[in-house]
RNA sequence: GUCCCUAUCGUCUAGCCUGGUCCAGGACACUGGCCUUUCAAGCCAGCGACACGGGUUCAAAUCCCGUUAGGGACGCCA
């Protein structure tokens, strides 16, 4: 391999940070830093209709968060700049204008119009579509003539019919009849290069040395080889990476639900996480190893390991990754992590003081392995934040609604109101103790305990949970809920 | 319709290049059990795949051909 791989990522700013394209910008992110390449950022907003800035910001937003770092390009700067496409355009001109010059590239003045009637025209016939290269030997007159009437021409390039075949690195060599091409657009009337152009004009005089990408441009790839031998430069190396999949087999789109790395990270997914789930997909070391830290990948990630077919995008098993990431991370780490989540559901303000932040660490702890996404502390933790209970009917049926319970709950406030120290060891003995005493077994007393004091039916261990309660709001949710139980 | 790609448990995958060690291994999910104050975790067990059909070979998940199925591309989108 050579010592100085570049590769790039090169996203259109029309949506958000698509996983598909988080996957494929990982992939060559890996690759550069296994090769101790260079990992380029270009952006490509040719389509002047469809790009905008804030769409920029929130995909370079998204590639911050999962930790994917550029070496080079928009926003960070090298030699090779500018890195936005609308700024290159007399980099384009000047390679059109070669084009032009050499002849392999000439001006067509056919009409959208003209265009989509053809087109519509194979559809009923069921031929596929070529451009007939009309305009290949229009006369001066012709010409002349279009400019007259004040037609703005767009220009194409020859093809000549020539097999290619492209060496691709995942794929093989895959053969391509250029003939079923026919001509096509690299400079749109408006003077806007077409992607293909652009794409390969920035790849040469960027010296891109690899070009890994998602499969859906494999078939454009013949289109760039002839761009790249009419400029008479040579190749790079060609990888197409098989699509990330919906649930149904088809390339992930909006109907499978989430598909932004911006809405994972709403969810409470770690970054870590998910470029762990999505090396994975399409990528393994061998027949055990699962999670990965970002020196392994990089120590590991070659592209004869990337697979040949699509992989589909399964939730669950990213579920299961991320919480395996959240376990690992340390009390102090999780707290901090877990902030974000309890002011967005109100349960804490913006200020948090150094003894708000301790309670909080002993609420994380408490809660413990279960958080699967950081999210669910709201679910977990929201009984220690909220003055007003919110009632589980289901749980308040199974364990309330008891002969027994209201006489129980007005013992256990005696006792546990009374607790001295008010600790979760002084709280367990006593409730044993109880339990003892009365011949009410663990569960009989344990279950009624948590509804009362939290509502719910499942939850962190019952004495972390009432002293992390409080005495006095025990005594007080231990009220309500003889209220409830003796309401039958 | 045309061109291209792909095909191992429900899902992600190992194995395929360099046929035998694979009546196919791991992970997620699922099912059952243990543990247990719930849930989660943990532990144990179980379910579950080489798309199909032909070759080649002593031997094929692995090589060849075909079929089928899925996907992608056929833009003055990227």
């Amino acid at each position: 391999m050579p010592t100085d791989v570049r590769v790039r990522i090169a996203p259109s700013p029309t949506g958000y940070l698509h996983l598909g394209l988080a996957r494929t910008a990982l992939f060559n992110w890996l690759f550069a830093k296994h090769h101790k390449g260079t990992f380029i950022l270009r952006v490509d907003d040719t389509d002047v209709e469809r790009s905008t800035e804030e769409s920029l910001e929130n995909i370079i937003e998204s590639f911050r968060w999962l930790g994917i770092e550029f070496d080079e390009g928009y926003g960070i700067g090298g030699n090779y700049g500018p890195y936005k496409q609308s700024e290159r355009l007399d980099i384009y001109k000047e390679y059109t204008q070669k084009l032009l010059d050499s002849e392999f590239a000439y001006y067509c003045y056919c009409t959208k119009e003209e265009l989509d009637a053809e087109r519509e025209q194979a559809k009923a016939q069921k031929k596929p579509f070529i451009y007939s290269g009309k305009c290949r030997n229009l006369t001066p007159d012709d010409k002349k003539k279009f400019h007259e009437e004040g037609r703005k021409p767009s220009i194409r390039l020859k093809v000549n019919g020539k097999t290619i075949v492209v060496n691709d690195l995942v794929k093989g060599d895959t053969e391509f009849r250029t003939g079923l091409l026919g001509d096509f657009i690299i400079v749109r009337p408006n003077g806007m290069p077409m992607y293909n152009f652009a794409s390969s004009v920035d790849d040469i005089t960027m010296k891109t040395s690899h070009i890994i990408r998602a499969d859906e441009h494999l078939s454009n790839t013949p289109k760039q080889i002839i761009i790249y031998e009419a400029l008479k430069c040579p190749l790079p190396e060609f990888a197409h990476v098989p699509l990330v999949l919906g649930s149904k087999g088809e390339k992930l789109s909006k109907r499978h639900g989430a598909t932004s790395a911006e809405e994972y990270r709403k969810q409470g997914y770690l970054p870590e996480a998910m470029i762990n789930y999505l090396v994975r997909l399409g990528w393994s070391l061998d027949d055990q190893e699962e999670i990965f830290t970002i020196d392994e990948l990089i120590e590991n990630f070659t592209i004869d390991r990337v697979g040949k077919s699509g992989s589909v995008f399964d939730q669950q098993k990213l579920l299961w990754l991320n919480g395996e990431y959240i376990a690992k991370m340390d009390l102090d780490e999780r707290a901090k992590a877990v902030i974000p989540f309890l002011q967005e559901a109100g349960l804490v303000g913006d200020d948090i003081p150094p003894e708000k932040f301790e309670w909080i660490k002993e609420i994380v702890k408490a809660v413990g392995d279960r958080l699967k996404t950081l999210a669910q502390i709201v679910d977990y933790a929201e009984a220690f934040f909220v003055d007003e209970l919110e009632y589980d009917e289901k749980a308040v049926n199974k364990r309330l609604k008891k002969d027994y319970v209201p006489e129980m709950l007005e013992q256990l406030k005696d006792i546990l109101g009374n607790a001295d120290p008010f600790n979760e060891e002084n709280l367990e003995k006593l409730v044993r103790y109880y339990s003892e005493e009365t011949g009410l077994s663990g569960s009989k007393i344990i279950h009624p305990l948590r509804v009362s004091l939290t509502g719910k039916a499942v939850g962190p261990g019952i004495f972390e949970t009432i002293y992390l309660v409080g005495r006095e709001r025990v005594i007080e949710r231990l009220d309500k809920a003889i209220e409830i139980a003796k309401a039958q």
